[in-house]
DNA sequence: AGCACA
């Protein structure tokens, strides 16, 4: 039997990274409303250092979301990509560069003039565009309760007609085969499978040759499928932490 | 659509 493409979408998955980058955001929302809303939504996949969203034209219905470790994102990506949001699916990747607040704590930060790839030509009116960079640290994040099996309504069909057909990472509708990513090339499958087989309803997992570091997981039904995602999520296997979401069947 | 921290 023939199997979609295991990459989604053809899009490669950025490196692991602590900061999300977030788009189809709602525009109507306003930023402030927008980040304190991100932060409420993903402070239980951990710390959160920093939300950024701006104004700009070039930047609208955008945000970053820093969290304090990468396996923090990894799982926020998983749990919440499609999740409704001011009633749009939002779209999550890894940020495709390091957030500065992160490169300052490392000591790698480097002023903007070298990261700039390219400058804003002059002839264009200025326009005051603000776009607030709240730091909403300590205040808002609360502890996340233990167990981040609590995202409310994914099931909601997020694409319910047209859809474009490559969007970066359309999520899978939940079912009983899970698509495991970020593993560790050398993974064995014996391995995955001590770690899957605790679930009850497990069936088997298959690797992927061609292709290293993914692999399908096979339950008996989707809650069976859905209670291992949960269980294993972000779970860590030399140091990557695994990311699961169901298979596109 | 669009990956920044002015």
């Amino acid at each position: 039997m023939e199997m979609q493409e295991a990459n989604q979408g053809g899009s490669e998955l950025s490196s692991p990274n602590q900061t999300i980058y977030i788009n189809n955001l709602n525009e109507k929302v306003k930023l402030e409303e927008l980040k304190k809303s991100l932060n409420l939504v993903f402070s239980k996949f951990g710390n959160i250092l920093e939300v950024l969203a701006f104004k700009t034209l070039k930047h609208k219905g955008q945000a970053w979301v820093v969290f304090e470790n990468a396996e923090s994102a990894s799982t926020a990506i998983a749990e919440m990509n499609g999740y409704l949001f001011y009633d749009k699916p939002m779209r999550i990747q890894f940020a495709k560069t390091k957030s500065d607040v992160v490169a300052k704590a490392d000591g790698t930060f480097v002023p903007r003039e070298k990261r700039k790839r390219h400058e804003e030509k002059g002839g264009k009116k200025k326009k005051e565009q603000h776009h607030d960079s709240t730091q909403m640290g300590m205040a808002m994040n609360s502890a996340y309760p233990g167990g981040y099996g609590v995202t409310p309504p994914l099931s909601q069909v997020p694409y319910p007609g047209g859809v474009k057909p490559n969007l970066p990472e359309a999520p899978a509708p939940p079912n009983n085969i899970l698509f495991v990513q970020n593993l560790p090339h050398e993974t064995a499958p014996m391995m995955l499978q001590v770690l899957f087989s605790q679930y009850p309803g497990f069936k088997e997992v298959r690797m992927v040759e061609a292709k290293p570091g993914i692999a399908f997981v096979e339950f008996a039904d989707e809650m069976q499928s859905t209670v291992a995602m949960h269980g294993l999520q972000g779970f860590k296997i030399e140091q990557n932490p695994m990311l699961i979401t169901y298979a596109k069947k």
